[in-house]
DNA sequence: ATGAAAGCGCTAACAC
DNA sequence: GTGTTAGCGCTTTCAT
């Protein structure tokens, strides 16, 4: 097997203190014997054995991350930005998808690891957040997205009902007044959806145009093939008053919602102009280009980092939960650009 | 702080021994002990420490999964089953990207968490696959891609200069003749780039078509914006000699081909037939569908954590390295499909 | 500057 | 069926 920190020991005639010491550079040791003990190291290719480094400090060194699904496109790209920002901090990541399943989201929090991690961040579907705040006790837990965990926990998210606001308003700017929302998830009491519905209802009020139940189509979940359906409902509707815009609540719904508007021969922004959310990848390529709203993922991942480092790191401060608004922004593009401007 | 099997032991008047057994229902237990010994878990809401366990046990139940990038969607769609399929195997996943940087690759080849894993699952780009299989030693690991490791360790792909072959048999089949190829990377010796090339070439020759050096484009990276770069490049050409059919490597490169393709106002199929690799949801529903070659990705996950699973727990066997090829079928759509006949 | 030794929480070999 | 006990490999007080 592998050799021990005492195996160094002996082929370098000190102690196992000192071999530690010079591992961990804390101490002061004589250049002589630091160099003696690193020829050793070397020449046994010793590698300090984590799991008993942990024993003892009562630290893993590791995070973990929870989240709903890596194969979605917002998920990934936040996933990926996590990792990177936790490595720049030394940690490493355990990752764990819950697919939105309230026992998966609990399995992390109860520590089904067993103190296996420092903390940990999660994007909560199923779960309230309260819930997931008070479970986790006394894990430390940074929540993301939508639902508050009312000052139990920190919370890193964007303000979800002025950007759909601003979505929506942008589609009434251009003269639509027959403005669709895809997205709504009434069967999760899920903040996301909810979030946006209502500042695209208030977008819509203050514009004096009302609110249609009709134009506000559910989806079982947040993927293309989602908004492709939620697009055909809408344009299927008997009454004739198909609607000139649409605000998806994710970029996935709105490149399904392309796609459908696109098998139906309907011209994009012409007949149709759509607006998403998330700013994914795909969207800056594809035909047209999508118009959405653009939450700063990377500064998302670096504050909730910071949020966890705080918290593992000097949990004597009690500081109260912190609750930080990541800033947005709505990048115009070809599914609302030039052609949009209603006739 | 939290309570150990000690002080359970100790509320249940019982030894270690017997709390040991109950927590891991190894041996046999009277059922009133057990009964007892469960109370005081619940009462002092016990959890097995994870480092003490496999500080004893030499395994911890952690697997390594080191890809290029997370947001790409390929790899995306892979370490979502991957996690999945490690999750019903009751092993947990530790993520790092390396972003194709050989420094990164190597880390968790050498132990940086020192044997903080009991095997690892490793997409590499910059190092040599023989490099890896050593390098790793004696952590077992699996290999996933087209870099071949000799027989040094198990390797997990899909036959590639078969599928580039089939890719573009297709497109000659149509009538095509001026076929281009989006994605050599010279500058890496990138298995994928080479051998799909390979399959290209060959599929060419059969049909009696002379390779062309200009219709062979390089890309930095494999991501949307290259592959727009390269189709801009291909119609730039002052020879007017442009294609009419472009096989890329990879979807995101199809994808951004296409985009440029649109953007210089040709039309995707009849002007330009395309053809992609690797099948990612996006595929499915871009403006037109994409036809691509799809890699069976569940197998690949599935059988990559059964070669894992077999050299950690049976290690004794001493099985020569297994070289798995997984099965892909060309899907045929929008982007070759009706109209991409030749005229 | 270095050594000796205790002990982190757990499992398993050995008793009975 | 259950108790006793010796470490797993490391860090860290207490000595020197």
């Amino acid at each position: 097997m592998s050799s021990s920190l005492k195996d160094v020991a002996a082929r370098a005639g000190v102690s196992a203190r000192t071999v530690s010491n010079v591992v961990n550079g804390s101490a002061r040791v004589s250049t002589q014997t630091r160099q003696r003990v690193q020829e050793a190291i070397d020449e046994l290719g010793y590698r300090p054995n984590l799991a008993a480094r942990n024993l003892r400090a009562g630290r893993t060194g590791v995070i973990g991350l929870a989240i709903p699904e890596l194969h979605s496109p917002y998920f990934g790209e936040l996933a990926g930005l996590l990792v990177d920002e936790a490595r720049r901090r030394s940690w490493t990541v355990i990752i764990d998808q819950t697919h939105g399943d309230a026992e998966a989201e609990r399995r992390l929090l109860t520590g089904d690891g067993g103190r296996a991690m420092d903390g940990l961040i999660i994007s909560p579907w199923a779960l309230e957040a309260q819930e997931v705040a008070t479970t986790a006790r006394p894990l430390p837990v940074v929540l993301l997205g939508e639902r508050s965990p009312q000052g139990l926990a920190d919370r890193v998210a964007v303000d979800n009902v002025a950007a759909a606001d601003e979505a929506t308003t942008h589609l009434l700017a251009l003269g639509r007044r027959r403005v669709a929302a895809i997205g709504l998830q009434p069967h999760l009491h899920n903040g996301t959806a909810e979030q946006r519905a209502e500042g695209y209802r208030s977008a819509l009020r203050r514009a004096g145009v009302t609110p249609k139940p009709r134009w506000e189509r559910s989806v079982t979940s947040l993927h293309r093939q989602d908004g492709a359906r939620a697009m055909a409902e809408l344009l299927d509707g008997d009454d004739g008053d198909t609607p000139d815009a649409v605000f998806a609540f994710t970029d996935e719904l709105a490149l399904g919602a392309l796609h459908m508007a696109h098998a139906r021969g309907l011209r994009v922004p012409d007949d149709l102009a759509v607006v998403g959310f998330d700013d994914i990848e795909d969207s800056r390529f594809s035909h047209p280009t999508l118009t959405t709203v653009s939450p700063d993922k990377r500064q998302i991942a670096e504050r909730a980092l910071q949020c966890l480092a705080d918290r593992i790191y000097s949990p004597e401060n009690e500081v109260p939960a912190l609750d930080l608004t990541i800033p947005h922004r709505l990048v115009v593009r070809g599914s609302t650009g030039p052609g949009a401007q209603a006739h």
